[in-house]
DNA sequence: AATAGAGCCAACCGCACCTCG
DNA sequence: TCGAGGTGCGGTTGGCTCTAT
């Protein structure tokens, strides 16, 4: 990877010079009169660096004046988050990594945020475009609806029907690099508004594992009465807060049928999920079906975990879909 | 060597939720 | 209860670098 200072520094002048012109009808995320844009030169990460190891994270909007840059709150937030922080890993994706990307996009969606969590030193940022610049073409390659996780020739209803993975619960408009905005300039013209997580990527994915044993509102009920945490390690606590905060879950009306399950099952039966672990995971599967049937009295049954272990799961099989997942 | 196009990624944006007075 | 401020998220953009011609 190039070093960002590097380029930020080659480009900084440019770049102070931009922030004069750039501006548009957009209003701005804060008052950013008389402040600078653009890449960041070593002199602003060392100030900033300096003030958090010194003052700590957090009051963003006010922390530029108290550190002497003349940046906004946001940009000094992500300068920190993205780059400066001493936890984050520079360098490529090993494959390893990669896979597990893959994996956690196929059952999350693209919540990079959530991804990010799960492998150390990355950060959203980088996952996403990572994604968007090797492993969705990858998959497209492979004639794998990046999305969906599907063949691309299954997906045509899916294109109405379902959502994608690309879904932005806060926005009509669909994601596109450079190259599909060159190639295809509308590229999701009906893009499903469902959140991500919510419904959308794991009603698209019904064969798929986890779905088959949590369906949508199950999960929504635990990123509900638990915030998520059993769903993330050790580092994802401050991201927590941020998965609440993402609208892409509705607190107010699945506050019942909350504590069917453990945090410990159900966290574990991710990391199963995530390590290919399929008898694990199975494992888990069916703790959580019985806890869901203890708490709600519910004797109907969930999809059978068997069978969609081992037909679906981690294409370790065939299933409705031709064995991709 | 010059140029165009593609690849890549840091940074920006608007939005939504949370917290607190 | 309400509104302002703070924070974090995912999508998008701009521009530097690389590669092909």
């Amino acid at each position: 990877m190039r070093n960002p200072s590097t380029s930020a520094s080659a480009s900084a002048a440019a770049a102070a010079a931009n922030s004069t012109t750039s501006t548009t009808t957009k209003t701005p995320c804060c008052s950013k009169v008389g402040l600078k844009r653009g890449p960041w030169t070593p002199e602003e990460d060392e100030l900033l660096s300096n003030y958090i190891k010194k003052e700590g994270e957090g009051r963003w909007r006010t922390l530029p004046k108290r550190a002497g840059l003349l940046r906004c709150g946001k940009s000094c937030r992500l300068r920190w988050m993205n780059y400066l922080r001493p936890s984050v890993k520079r360098g490529q994706i090993a494959p390893d990594e990669e896979d597990l990307i893959l994996r956690l996009h196929r059952l999350l969606g693209n919540r990079w945020s959530l991804i990010a969590g799960r492998i150390p030193g990355r950060t959203d940022n980088e996952i996403k475009n990572y994604w968007n610049t090797h492993l969705s073409k990858k998959l497209i390659s492979q004639g794998i609806d990046p999305r969906t996780h599907k063949p691309l020739s299954d997906n045509s209803d899916h294109q109405n029907q379902s959502s994608s993975a690309d879904a932005n619960p806060r926005k009509a408009s669909s994601s596109s690099s450079k190259a599909n905005r060159k190639t295809n300039p509308n590229p999701n013209p009906n893009p499903n508004p469902n959140p991500v997580l919510s419904s959308s990527h794991l009603e698209d994915n019904h064969n798929d594992t986890a779905l088959m044993m949590m369906n949508t509102s199950q999960l929504l009920h635990r990123e509900t009465a638990h915030g998520y945490t059993s769903l993330l390690n050790g580092e994802d606590e401050a991201r927590v807060s941020g998965l609440r905060n993402t609208g892409h879950h509705r607190r107010n009306e699945e506050d019942e049928d909350i504590n069917y399950c453990s945090d410990d099952v159900l966290s574990s039966f991710l990391n199963s999920l995530i390590n290919e672990d399929a008898f694990a995971a199975q494992h888990q599967a069916l703790q959580l079906q019985q806890q869901h049937n203890q708490s709600t009295g519910n004797t109907a049954q969930l999809p059978d975990p068997l069978v969609s272990i081992s037909t679906s799961a981690f294409g370790l099989g065939t299933s409705d879909n031709g064995g991709f997942i």
